[in-house]
DNA sequence: TTTTTGGTTCAATAATTATTGAACTTAATA
DNA sequence: TATTAAGTTCAATAATTATTGAACCAAAAA
């Protein structure tokens, strides 16, 4: 593993950080990234990153859990090895929207627990279904991506070659 | 303020700290919710939550940060006032959106570090293109609210009562 | 100009969260 | 059945982050 790959790794940790996840949840995907293994073994990223068995263990699952990778078992083998998910890149973001859901409940609550109604009752409900209608809308966003990516990948290009 | 709505102003901390904010940042924006003024003063909710003036300071500043509440200051005044923003609800996820952009330029960036071609970098360029695309789709998405946020309003109330 | 009010800054401390490491579980092999 | 390998769990500790509180600054009032 080469300089600018170790570089990565730990870049990856500090913007998995601003995400609200763990330093060394962004280093083990850093760290799939930078692999040229497709699958790497609970050990090999254990002794890569070197960092405890319990610390793998949870921030693997962490991972899995949020859908940036997989754990894959294979037959007469013990051992768990991981890789960078195959689901559409989209599911992440859904799972985090989902997250909004709570943030409409609680401004609608909010607008029940009002004395009087005014100004600020108006934006609790404008702002509670906003975050409802967006969810929706960015499902919809997300299934466009998935059928049309070739698509919209090939203008992407055009677009950067362009300007 | 009663005990539902000191309630509510906790259960606001907690659902802020999920978002990766602040308990306290949660507190303000609760308290700003279930107060029947529409502009609070710094000392005012410094005592409603018995914090102290350095965290209501920093914490404030957070909040007008992200977009969440406004700073009302008033001539011959020295007070500042807060009240919840004004700018359309489209604004703070638009602004957590652009945090999307640098995860895009890591997963490029990790494209090009890598010793060979496969289906990893297949995925990482996927990934990093739909990052900057759906920025801008959302961004459409929340323009159209804006635009047609009665029409959907009506349209998803109406949904309410039909299902 | 002095005093007071309203807020900011920042070092110290409290609270929280991540990571380790040792004991434990489970399942495969001998 | 006993042994070993691969992970998991969880209490202890390390690291990080939030909050306090005291000293400070700036601007308005006296």
């Amino acid at each position: 593993m080469n300089d600018k790959k170790l570089a990565y790794i730990e870049e990856s940790g500090l913007l998995f950080e601003q995400f609200g996840m763990t330093r060394m949840a962004g280093r083990i995907f850093g760290y799939l990234v930078v692999s040229d293994k497709e699958q790497v073994s609970f050990d090999e990223i254990k002794e890569a990153l070197q960092a405890s068995k319990g610390s793998i263990s949870g921030v693997t699952k962490q991972l899995i859990a949020v859908g940036f990778i997989q754990p894959i078992t294979l037959p007469g083998d013990r051992k768990t090895y991981f890789k960078l998910t195959e689901a559409n890149p989209g599911k992440i973001i859904k799972a985090r929207f989902s997250l909004f859901a709570k943030f409409s409940e609680l401004t609608q609550k909010g607008k029940g627990l009002k004395s009087k109604d005014d100004d600020v009752s108006a934006w609790l409900e404008e702002t509670s279904m906003f975050y409802t209608w967006i969810i929706d809308e960015v499902d919809k966003v997300i299934e466009k991506w998935e059928k049309e990516k070739r698509k919209i990948m090939g203008a992407q290009k055009q677009n950067g070659i362009d300007t």
